[in-house]
DNA sequence: CCACGGTGGTAGA
DNA sequence: TCTACCACCGTGG
């Protein structure tokens, strides 16, 4: 049950658990069948929608979110669920490399998989995957497509060649 | 098991 | 610089 949000970017995504929201989605070129307005929303959640549309036009802005809504991260494994946890303590206009995200939770060699934990990130934008770069302050890879992780910094003011 | 990644480091052109 | 190669480790088949 996706509820949609309209940005000048395009219309993302929300999606939201009894617990939270739980996954955002990039702009799709075609809308979705089971689309709900939300206004069909039970109370709790409408004003999570109200928090994270404003918070994603506030980083889509290049401001940092005066408030989030809770987050349901639960579908992801543990490993998973320290690397986000680890991802939201990025504050805007900063940046990490893989390794230096795979030592600030205890696991220096595991900087490959910190970039697939990244990849499948559930909530884009808000839990800031963009904001890890490869070494070198190079850009590194991004699942939702390269231009969307050079649009995010551009917005934060880091400029990416190419 | 095995293969695959949003990596990183080294070596050699 | 760029390419090749390899160690690394969580995930999914």
């Amino acid at each position: 049950m996706p509820f949609p949000i309209q940005t000048s970017e395009g219309s993302f995504l929300a999606y939201y658990s009894e617990n939270g929201l739980e996954r955002l989605d990039f702009p799709i070129h075609r809308e979705p069948k089971g689309l709900l307005k939300p206004a069909e929303l039970p109370l709790p959640m409408r004003q999570w929608h109200t928090m994270t549309t404003k918070a994603l036009e506030q980083v889509l802005a290049g401001h940092a979110p005066e408030a989030l809504p809770p987050f349901d991260l639960s579908a992801g494994t543990e490993f998973q669920q320290r690397v986000w946890n680890a991802l939201r303590r990025i504050t805007l206009g900063k940046t990490n490399s893989y390794a230096e995200m795979a030592a600030s939770i205890g696991q220096p060699k595991a900087t490959r998989a910190v970039g697939s934990a990244c990849g499948a990130n559930p909530i884009p934008v808000l839990i800031p995957c963009h904001r890890v770069l490869a070494a070198n302050h190079r850009l590194g890879g991004f699942s939702g497509g390269l231009d969307w992780k050079r649009k995010l910094l551009a917005r934060e003011g880091l400029l990416f060649p190419d």
